[in-house]
RNA sequence: GGCGGUGUAGCUCAGGUGGUUAGAGCAUGCGGCUCAUAUCCGCAGUGUCCGGGGUUCAACUCCCUGCACCGCCA
C-alpha cells in the first residue's frame, strides 16, 4: 500500500497580523510536505484559519460590519502570504464553513450521547469589561487579576467534557510513545503538567455572552467552545466523517507542527477527546521554539514584529526560507537579525552554493560548449564525491524523519563544499590547456554537473523556486516537483549531450 | 515554592553506555588557485569543558553540592 504522510500547522487566528512565527511553521509544514512528496509518499498538508470566538465578535462590531465579513477579508491576509511564500499546503480550512461546522456538530452529539458531555452549573467571579471567569483564588484583592476591575459573582451553567477520565490513559500514552511529544523538554512539561489532577474541560459558552461559535446542537442557548471547535479542524478537513477512506489513511501518519505556546490543547485536550471520539491520537506533535527579533522578544508593544511581507520584498522568497530553517534549531527559540540574515544568504546561498552553480555552468559552456560532456572511467576522486552524494541523501533522509531541518540543511551543505573541494582538486581549468586531458576533463565536469542534479533534488523541499531554476539551468526537461529520491539513489543518470544554460547569479551577494 | 532543562573555542552549537593530542560551522590570521557572484581551496590557532567536593587507575562524560540562566506548573 502507498506510504502517507499528514501534516498540518495550527489554524491561525484570522485577527492576528501575520508575523514571522505564522510564517515559519507554515514553511516549516511546507518542506515536510515537500520532502514527502519526494519520497513518493501521498501527501495532505493542510493550513487553514481559525475564525470564532469573542475577539472576530468585537472587532466585528467595531467595524459595523458582520463577523463572517469580517473574516473574509482578514482570512485573506494569510492566503495571499502563503502563496508569496511559495506554500505547497493541499487544503486550507476556515472554521466557519459549513464541513467543518457540521462534524463539530456530529462529534459533540457523538459524545453528548456517550455520556462524555455532561452540564453542571458552578459559582465564580465574572469580569465584565474583560467577559471572563475567574475563581476564587485567581483574584487579586477582590479584583480582576488582568484589569484590576471590580467582579460580580455569577452562578452559570455550561457543557462540560470528562477530561479527567482519560488522565491515567494520557499519561500511559505519552510513556509509551516517545516521539508523540517533541522535543523531549515538551515531553517532559506534558507529564509534569499531568502529575496534577486533570479536570474536566468546559466546552461550551452561553450564548447570551458569545454568539460567534458553532452552536451547541443539543442546547440553542450555548455555542462551542473555541479550542474544542479549532482542535476538530485536524479531521474535519481531512474526510473524518464525510470521507472516512480518504481520512483514516492519513490519520495514522499525521504531524502537528505548532508553536510551543499551544502545547498544552495539542497534548492533553486534543488526544482526549480523540480517545472519546475512539479515534488514535496523531503521531507526532511537534512544538517549535519562538523567534526573537534581534535579541528581543517580539511583541506589538515594541514594535519589532518583523513583517514577512516586507521581507520577502527586500531579500526573496527562498532566502528567508532558508534562513528561517537553517538558522534555528526547530524546537528552540532563535534570534532573528538582519545581519544574522544577510551573512547566512551571503555565505550560504550566494558563496557556496550560487558561485558552485555558477562556476560550474560557466566552464561547462566554455569547455563543452554549453552540452554536458560524455564522461569515462571514474577516478578514486570522482567515486569519493559519488559517495558523498549517495551518503548525504541517507542522511536528510533520516534527519527529516526526526524534523531537524538544520541538520538536513547541514548534511546538504557538507555535499556542495566536497564538490566545491572537487573542483579544486581537478582543476578543470589546467585539464583544458592539455589535449591529452580532454577526456579526464570531461569526467570531472560531468561528476560536477551530476552533483549538482543531486543538490537541486535535495534542496527543492527547501528552497524551490531556486531549486526549480538550478534544475532548469542544468537542461533538466522533466519538472522537478515530479521527481523522485530514486531520482537519486543513483549517479550517472545525467544524460551527455543535454544543453545547460547560464543563468544570472541565483542568490546575488546583499551588500550593505 | 514544586517539577524539568541548560551552562564546552569570540559567536552558534556537536560531544550513546567514563579511557590516547576535546570537535564542527561562522568570525579572525596566513597561504594557494583563477572556472566562478572579490567567489573557491588549504593551513593556523586559541578553550580553568560554570565553581567546589566525591567515586575511579582514569571524568567534559557518573554522584553530591553551590552559582547563573531558561521553561512549565502553582
Amino acid at each position: 500500500m502507498e506510504n502517507t504522510f499528514y501534516v498540518t500547522t495550527p489554524i491561525y487566528y484570522v485577527n492576528d497580523i501575520p508575523h514571522i512565527g505564522h510564517a515559519y511553521t507554515t514553511i516549516a509544514a511546507d518542506v515536510l510536505a515537500r520532502y514527502h512528496r519526494l519520497t513518493g509518499s501521498k501527501v495532505f498538508f493542510l493550513t487553514g484559519i481559525d475564525e470564532h470566538g469573542q475577539k472576530v465578535q468585537e472587532a466585528a462590531r467595531e467595524r459595523n460590519i458582520s463577523p463572517q465579513e469580517h473574516c473574509d477579508e482578514m482570512v485573506v491576509r494569510f492566503q495571499d502570504l502563503w502563496k508569496k511564500f511559495n506554500i505547497s499546503n493541499d487544503a486550507f480550512i476556515r472554521t466557519t464553513e459549513e464541513r467543518h461546522k457540521t462534524v463539530v456538530q456530529e462529534i459533540l452529539i457523538y459524545l453528548y450521547k456517550k455520556g462524555e458531555i455532561y452540564k453542571t452549573s458552578y459559582e465564580g467571579w465574572y469580569c465584565v469589561p474583560d467577559e471572563r471567569f475567574w475563581t476564587e483564588k485567581d483574584l487579586v484583592e477582590g479584583c480582576c487579576p488582568e484589569c484590576g476591575r471590580t467582579v460580580q459573582q455569577i452562578k452559570e451553567s455550561n457543557y462540560f467534557f470528562r477530561m479527567s477520565n482519560y488522565q491515567k490513559w494520557l499519561i500511559d500514552y505519552i510513556e509509551k510513545h516517545e516521539s508523540f511529544v517533541l522535543p523531549q523538554t515538551r515531553r517532559n512539561e506534558i507529564l509534569g503538567f499531568l502529575r496534577q489532577p486533570l479536570e474536566d474541560l468546559c466546552i461550551s459558552r452561553p450564548r447570551k455572552r458569545l454568539s460567534w461559535g458553532i452552536p451547541i446542537p443539543f442546547d440553542s442557548d450555548y455555542v462551542t467552545y473555541v479550542w474544542f471547535d479549532a482542535l476538530i479542524n485536524y479531521v474535519s478537513a481531512s474526510g473524518y466523517l464525510k470521507d472516512n477512506d480518504r481520512f483514516f489513511p492519513f490519520w495514522k501518519n499525521a504531524v502537528h507542527l505548532i508553536g510551543k505556546d499551544i502545547l498544552t490543547t495539542h497534548c492533553v485536550y486534543w488526544p482526549t477527546m480523540l480517545k472519546a471520539m475512539g479515534l488514535e491520537p496523531p503521531r507526532m506533535v511537534f512544538a517549535h521554539g519562538w523567534w526573537t527579533i534581534e535579541g528581543k522578544k517580539m511583541s506589538k508593544s515594541l514594535h519589532n514584529t518583523v513583517e514577512p511581507n516586507m521581507l520577502i520584498e527586500n531579500y526573496g522568497t527562498d532566502p528567508i526560507r532558508f534562513f528561517l530553517l537553517r538558522e534555528g534549531t526547530f524546537g528552540l527559540d532563535s534570534d532573528f537579525s538582519h545581519k544574522a540574515l544577510i551573512h547566512r544568504v551571503n555565505s550560504s546561498l550566494a558563496n557556496d552554493l550560487g558561485n558552485l552553480l555558477n562556476r560550474s555552468l560557466a566552464m561547462t559552456i566554455k569547455y563543452f560548449k554549453g552540452r554536458i560532456p560524455k564522461h569515462s572511467s571514474f577516478e578514486a576522486i570522482d567515486e569519493s564525491l559519488h559517495e558523498k552524494a549517495v551518503q548525504v541523501v541517507k542522511k536528510v533522509d533520516t534527519h527529516m524523519g526526526e524534523v531537524a531541518f538544520q541538520k538536513s540543511l547541514d548534511s546538504i551543505w557538507e555535499l556542495i563544499a566536497m564538490t566545491n573541494k572537487y573542483i579544486d582538486e581537478s582543476a578543470p581549468w589546467f585539464l583544458a590547456k592539455d589535449t591529452n586531458k580532454q577526456k579526464r576533463l570531461a569526467t570531472v565536469i560531468y561528476s560536477v554537473l551530476e552533483s549538482l542534479r543531486f543538490i537541486s533534488i535535495l534542496l527543492f523541499p527547501f528552497i524551490p523556486s531556486s531549486a526549480e531554476k538550478m534544475w532548469g539551468a542544468l537542461g533538466m526537461k522533466e519538472s522537478i516537483d515530479q521527481q523522485r529520491l530514486d531520482n537519486i539513489k543513483k549517479w550517472g543518470m545525467l544524460k551527455e549531450g543535454t544543453v545547460v544554460t547560464k543563468i544570472p547569479p541565483l542568490f546575488p551577494r546583499i551588500e550593505n
